[in-house]
DNA sequence: GTGACAGTTCGATGGTTGTCGAACTATTTG
DNA sequence: CAAATAGTTCGACAACCATCGAACTGTCAC
């Protein structure tokens, strides 16, 4: 029984959202999701070189800090950004920080 | 001999402005920093119970990240947000982090 | 059922960080 | 100069965190 809970965004503290962004690694993560589309945690283009274990650490730190959601779909999973909940919850937040430079 | 530097803004790296902003303390300093007006660094209304060292250390973590600067004036220290640069550099992100839920 | 595959969880480890008090530096005022 | 004021720096401490490997859970394929 894999439940992976999101909390509500009602609960979501903007201060938990900016230190889970303030990691490379989840900053990394969180651009690849920009597209807005579940993209397999298992895949290959994340960039990174990391254990399957760290990877599945940030993978939670994202989730439990509200910015992503896990589909499971048999054994496999995706992550996906909630990109309409956090526009409304912190509107321009999250395209100020996937803006390029 | 204080001088306190400030990175240039072209250095910042969002990353480090996220993780700076990803603590309670220093996100209620940058919310009275909200007007762009220099603030002493005694002010009264920070409304925090913090030693001063402590204090000092946020400051310094803040003006480090790129996100204040510091104005010595004899004695008395004052701080500033970097608001102009910081929506050159990252637009909307300010707006979005100091913005009422 | 057996094995392969996708992920999580656990324990350990080393590095970072928030906090404090004490000592220090620098500036103003008497 | 001496005392007071504003702030930094240092050392210590505990809590947290990123990382890894190993063990575990659950699902699919044969």
């Amino acid at each position: 029984m894999g439940d992976y809970p999101s909390p509500d965004m009602a609960e979501v503290e903007l201060v938990d959202v900016l230190k889970a962004l303030g990691d490379p690694v989840r900053l990394q993560i969180v651009h690849k999701l920009a597209d807005g589309e579940p993209k397999p945690k298992t895949l290959d283009g994340w960039g990174l070189d990391l254990t399957k274990s760290t990877m599945s650490h940030h993978f939670r730190t994202l989730r439990e800090a509200g910015l992503t959601r896990t589909i499971v779909h048999g054994r496999t999973h995706a992550i996906q950004l909630r990109r309409d909940e956090l526009d409304d919850k912190f509107p321009g937040l999250i395209a100020a920080v996937l803006a390029e430079r």
